[in-house]
DNA sequence: ATGTCGATTTGCT
DNA sequence: GCAAATCGACATA
């Protein structure tokens, strides 16, 4: 079962973004399907959050796409380098979005080391490669700008399905990730993981 | 038209 | 621990 609209349509990107610990994004390609249970994100608070592109109401190409009602992917490309998967939450023009920062792969796992030209899961603990990390995330499971906009309830390439709420006691939120520029709202606790997985990125 | 810098990752010191 | 990689979005002119 897909999460419906009324998950993403909720006016409460923070209470979002902890939901959404445990689902499962589901990717379909030409290759074959891939599945991830989400351990990590990071909720991004729209207008009155500095670190939000969105911040102002800033409305460029770019951001767009999180003014669209919830229930689609807002993907953008960072440092040259990668791209970053989020989930746009709120109703049409409300522009808040929860960054999708880890996963711990469920199936397709070949499929995701091929696309991180990897031979096999590496060996060490924490394992590094398919899933921890947004920008290593999107590589394995082949999430590009073409997937901006998607439609994660309706679409047939990216979507998320329903799995089991993990609980509060079982979910460390903290300071967000690279976001220093943002002043005081750099300190707020928008970056909620699973206390016990082995797949979350990095502390910093 | 141009300059700055970023919601990161990786490898080397 | 630190800096390079690498390019496009955005602001400024």
């Amino acid at each position: 079962m897909r999460l419906p609209h009324s998950f993403y349509r909720r006016a409460d990107v923070v209470a979002t973004a902890q939901e959404l610990l445990g689902q499962h994004v589901v990717r379909a390609t030409a290759d074959g399907i891939m599945r991830a249970r989400i351990v990590e994100t990071e909720a991004y608070n729209g207008p009155h959050d500095r670190a939000c592109h969105a911040y102002g109401h800033r409305r460029t190409p770019r951001t767009e796409t999180m003014y669209r009602p919830g229930g689609v992917a807002y993907v953008y490309f960072i440092y040259g380098i990668h791209h970053m998967l989020n989930v746009v939450t709120h109703e049409a023009d409300e522009p808040y979005a929860v960054l999708i920062r880890a996963v711990e792969p469920l199936a397709g796992t070949d499929l995701m080391l091929a696309n991180r030209k990897l031979s096999r899961l590496p060996n060490e603990q924490p394992p590094k490669g398919t899933g921890n990390g947004p920008g290593v995330l999107c590589q394995a499971l082949g999430i590009t700008r073409a997937l901006d906009g998607t439609d994660l309830v309706n679409g047939t390439e990216l979507w998320i399905e329903a799995a089991p709420y993990v609980a509060a006691a079982e979910i460390i939120a903290s300071p967000r990730v690279g976001v220093a520029y943002a002043g005081e709202d750099a300190r707020l606790p928008y970056r909620f993981r699973i206390r016990d997985s082995i797949w979350t990125s990095r502390a910093k």
